[in-house]
DNA sequence: GGGGTGTGCGCG
DNA sequence: AAAGCGCGCACACCCC
């Protein structure tokens, strides 16, 4: 049973729509009541049909009601509009409308404020009407990509949900570590000590007083003038260079990334009442992978800093990752058995070199990254004839899809999420390339284009499927932790705090700790089957339970 | 002072 | 200075 949501100008509607697609008489419920009407409605597992996940179920959550199941109309809207596998009507040939607008931000209402008020009642009226855009969908979905839009929207109330929740954060333990790395906390606008102390030595090395290391024009001038053959200040190309200069900039810049990106200021802007709210943007990446938004960045947490997660005091964190998932996965779209078997032991690299592949975990691994990124040169790409010979079927899969870019066709995930196709200025220039008497530095530039373009393709199809047996998992992860959990309110019981592409974070009482890491290997197993039935690809996992995050890998 | 671009670096 | 994918952000620096 479908039940979809539409705002009205004081008062929402919902109205039945059963798995005939039979519609029933609407109900119409006030504003305040709409939490009621959904907490009676999910004895009966209904699936919410609303345009906006951000819209809805972040005053649900505030007011203790949780969602099962759930149909983002934008969400699955951005997929259809763009995919090539539809059924029977497709949405690409549909003039762009207000479905397709770009995400909101999920606000939870404000403690004591009256749910699901809207700003401007204008525009609640005026909104297009949910009912037609979820028939208009329907009519565009195959089996597969039902599963797809089923797994985008489950993600969708799991991002809302670890907002909600937020990851413990110790922020006495973040500003320690800071005081520790970087002296302490400076005025407004002044360097932390231990940043003046370095660039001190920095501009004495120089012999250039008046450098300002966050200038990388400026350092690089100065570099060149002391007779460093250097063409940028990144670390990598510092670290080749032997100069006295050298130790001090890079733990200078080293510092700097810390106090800019994790300071005291992103402390102060992202954490509160001990816990840091992630602000996930599902489906932010073409690929189907999340993006963060705002100067949180939950998708760039460093290493460095997350000793200051730390398990409220009888809760454990399990901490969950994927082992090399995306080879995995490509093992699997390409229904490569060889490739499938290597990674059965439980190291996929250790497996290919056991096969006699190549000789080195170390060669597997860059060998296994040039094929999923389309390496051509250096070790990796001198490896890949290699992997070719003893895995043919996944090589030859990536090959495909990069072809296909360079053609600029699109490729699509297992799903069916579908790549963009190049811009107009892309083929124009493959054109111009082309056509006779064209010069030699165009066919260069349309090449150029046209590989980069297949690189992209090639690295989509594995990133994107990853993505959503990612999604898949989060999905039973978050079902089997309701089961854990009976009635208790989110926050009570084990749930989800944190997402990183392949990894997770589970926040739970110490007793639920054993119980947390069997069902979330579980559900990385259901999600394998999910998406690719009986074939035989393992998805095994490293899980650490830990007080902090620091503690795990 | 706002906006756009380039650099550099964090994450997977 | 990237070989080899996908992101977001801070800062410098330039323009208006």
């Amino acid at each position: 049973m479908h039940l979809i949501v539409s705002a009205l100008v004081d008062a929402v509607s919902i109205t039945p729509v059963d798995d005939s697609g039979a519609i029933g008489g609407a109900t119409i419920v006030s504003r305040a009541g709409f939490g009621d009407a959904v907490r009676a409605h999910e004895a009966a597992r209904p699936r919410w049909v609303w345009d906006d996940t951000n819209n809805w179920y972040p005053a649900l959550l505030a007011a203790g009601v949780r969602v099962d199941r759930c149909h983002d109309l934008r969400l699955c809207r951005a997929i259809l509009r763009n995919t090539h596998a539809s059924g029977a009507f497709s949405p690409s040939e549909l003039p762009l409308d207000a479905w397709d607008a770009a995400p909101q931000e999920a606000v939870a209402a404000p403690a004591g404020a009256a749910l699901f008020e809207f700003d401007d009642h204008e525009a609640a009226a005026s909104a297009p009407d949910p009912l037609t855009e979820f028939q208009r969908q329907q009519a565009a979905t195959t089996p597969r990509l039902a599963l797809l839009l089923a797994a985008e929207s489950a993600g969708a109330l799991v991002a809302v949900e670890i907002r909600h929740a937020g990851l413990p954060w110790r922020a006495e333990i973040h500003n320690d570590l800071l005081t520790r790395t970087l002296g302490p906390r400076p005025r407004l606008g002044d360097r932390p000590v231990e940043m003046e102390r370095l660039a001190r030595e920095v501009r004495e090395a120089l012999d250039a007083p008046d450098l300002n290391p966050d200038s990388a024009a400026a350092t690089l001038k100065a570099l060149r003038r002391a007779g460093l053959m250097v063409n940028s200040t990144s670390k990598w190309e510092l670290s080749e260079v032997n100069h006295p200069a050298i130790a001090p900039l890079l733990e200078y810049k080293r510092l700097a990334r810390l106090m800019s990106a994790n300071g005291w200021h992103w402390l102060d802007t992202n954490v509160r009442d001990g816990r840091f709210y992630p602000d996930y943007v599902p489906g932010g990446v073409v690929t189907g992978r999340w993006s963060s938004r705002g100067g949180g960045g939950a998708l760039q947490l460093p290493r460095q800093i997350r000793a200051a997660v730390v398990a409220d005091p009888g809760w454990k964190l399990i901490v969950a990752d994927a082992s090399q998932l995306e080879p995995r996965i490509l093992a699997a779209i390409a229904a490569d058995r060889a490739m499938a078997a290597a990674g059965a032991s439980g190291d996929l690299y250790a497996g290919i070199v056991q096969v006699g592949a190549v000789t080195t975990r170390d060669e597997a691994k860059v060998a296994m990254l040039g094929a999923m990124y389309g390496a051509t040169t250096g070790e990796s790409g001198r490896l890949l004839p290699r992997l070719a010979r003893a895995f043919p079927r996944a090589l030859g899969l990536v090959e495909d899809a990069a072809r296909s870019g360079e053609r600029g066709d699109p490729v699509a995930t297992w799903l069916g999420r579908t790549s963009p196709v190049p811009a107009s200025d892309w083929h124009d220039a493959q054109s111009l390339a082309s056509a006779d008497g064209a010069s030699a530095a165009a066919q260069d530039r349309a090449r150029g284009a046209a590989r980069s373009w297949g690189r992209f393709t090639r690295n989509f199809v594995v990133q994107g499927t990853a993505a959503e047996w990612a999604l898949a998992w989060m999905a039973f992860i978050r079902s089997r932790l309701h089961a854990l959990g009976g009635e208790s309110p989110l926050m009570e019981s084990p749930h989800l705090a944190f997402f990183l592409h392949d990894e997770v974070v589970i926040h739970a009482p110490a007793e639920h700790a054993a119980a947390v890491d069997a069902l979330v290997r579980d559900s990385a197993e259901a999600a394998g089957q999910l998406l690719f039935a009986d074939f035989p690809v393992t998805f095994p996992l490293t899980v650490a339970v830990v007080d902090n995050y620091g503690e795990a890998k």
